[in-house]
DNA sequence: CAGTGGTCTAGACCACACA
DNA sequence: GTGTGGTCTAGACCACTGC
């Protein structure tokens, strides 16, 4: 009877987990090698092995070919943040979602965004602002501009009721997303859009995407005040 | 020679991927199961197995026992980010780093931090405010809270040498983590801190930590203006 | 009920890194 | 060289879930 429980991988990663955290395997230490521990628990070495490449990828621990699998002095977790559509997230406060484009144009690259993604002289883009709404309150200003030379179809298309990032991911694939969160400070154009005070913080994401060398698009979104945004680890 | 290439998990993501990408497996489509795949690439069923399940991890497909593996509309991908200790953040960037203790007081916790991180009323608190710097720039005012019932050493811990985050590290194990993002303002004091104007726009990360369901400490970290968190996925 | 993914096993070879 | 993790295999049983 005792003999025939299954030892799971998650078990195996439960139990180096509190050994870890009851400093039976404090910071630094090297633990026993796969082969060890597969024996100690009683089950197969690949058990044992998505365990502790789990708990690598977590940051919980260090492993390296020949020296071993040592703990991590500094539990650098990696944060994972799910970057949702933004429709998903205000649905999911239960507010309906609401978009709207303010404008659009089609231009020469201006040389900030030149530079900022890697575009040519020559190169002309589609610049789109919309609002994102949760119900009638603003929830988010989007200021989207598409790499025309790699998207010819943009300039044909009517974001009048669908967003730019719900057409693009299905129309356009890409391979390299940069993605990056900072202070801004509404100008008064901004906050007016978000019902704020001209010099107010906002929070603010900018997201590249490129297919192999080729920009696509950038964003840059801003979030009306009091926008956190949480993870748990 | 042809036959005795071995199928990799990692060249079976990649065709995957290049599937999804050019489109062969446009979003919503079922693929063939494990099985079927693993006889088409000639590999285990455990190889593709592994691709799939990073591929789902990744945001790019999605599956159900049964309904089987679909591709994701929206390649919802998640973004990780390492949230580097601040020393290692700073020296990356060439610059020395820096640390100075600002204030220390023992003190009941006050009641925006019993509420925020759960704390009892008769709770005391360890209140630190420290500075870090790159080389003589202020690179971030930390803000730190501890609670000492859950970490009855820190009264006694001399904080003007270490900082707070590298001593509750190697002392206090922890179980749970909450980050979470947002643009603030900076008051005067804080102004005066980071060299910037008041009311101009902070970065600011707070991060609450528990050992079970105890609250260990609540840290808001502030960083200087022009502070971006980067990442590529 | 039946099909699909989820996981475990036992064994093998390989690649890397340290001595 | 030699030990440790990295990965592949072939086969098996299980668990969930849609029909």
């Amino acid at each position: 009877m005792t003999s025939a429980n299954k030892v799971t991988y998650r078990a195996v990663k439960e139990l180096v987990l509190n050994r870890i955290r009851s400093n039976v395997w404090g910071p630094g230490t090297t633990l026993p090698g796969e082969v060890g521990l597969a024996k100690e628990l009683g089950c197969a070495r690949t058990t044992v092995n998505r365990a502790m490449r789990e708990l690598a990828e977590e940051g919980f621990l260090d492993r390296k070919r020949k020296a071993g699998t040592t703990v991590n002095a500094f539990p650098i977790r990696k944060a994972s943040f799910v970057i949702p559509l933004i429709s998903e997230e205000i649905m999911a406060t239960g507010a309906p979602y609401r978009y709207a484009l303010v404008s659009r144009e089609v231009l020469p690259a201006p040389p900030w965004l030149r530079a900022r993604i890697g575009l040519g002289t020559s190169d002309r883009v589609l610049h789109l602002q919309c609002m994102h709404y949760a119900a009638s309150t603003p929830f988010q200003f989007e200021d989207r501009w598409i790499n025309i030379k790699a998207v010819p179809a943009a300039p044909a298309t009517d974001f009048s009721s669908i967003g730019p990032n719900g057409w693009l991911v299905t129309e356009v694939p890409f391979s390299d997303v940069e993605v990056c969160f900072l202070a801004g400070k509404a100008d008064s154009a901004l906050a007016e859009f978000l019902a704020m005070a001209a010099g107010d913080p906002v929070f603010t994401a900018e997201r590249t995407t490129w297919l192999q060398q080729t920009p696509i698009t950038f964003a840059r979104m801003t979030f009306a005040q009091g926008y956190r945004m949480t993870t748990r680890l």
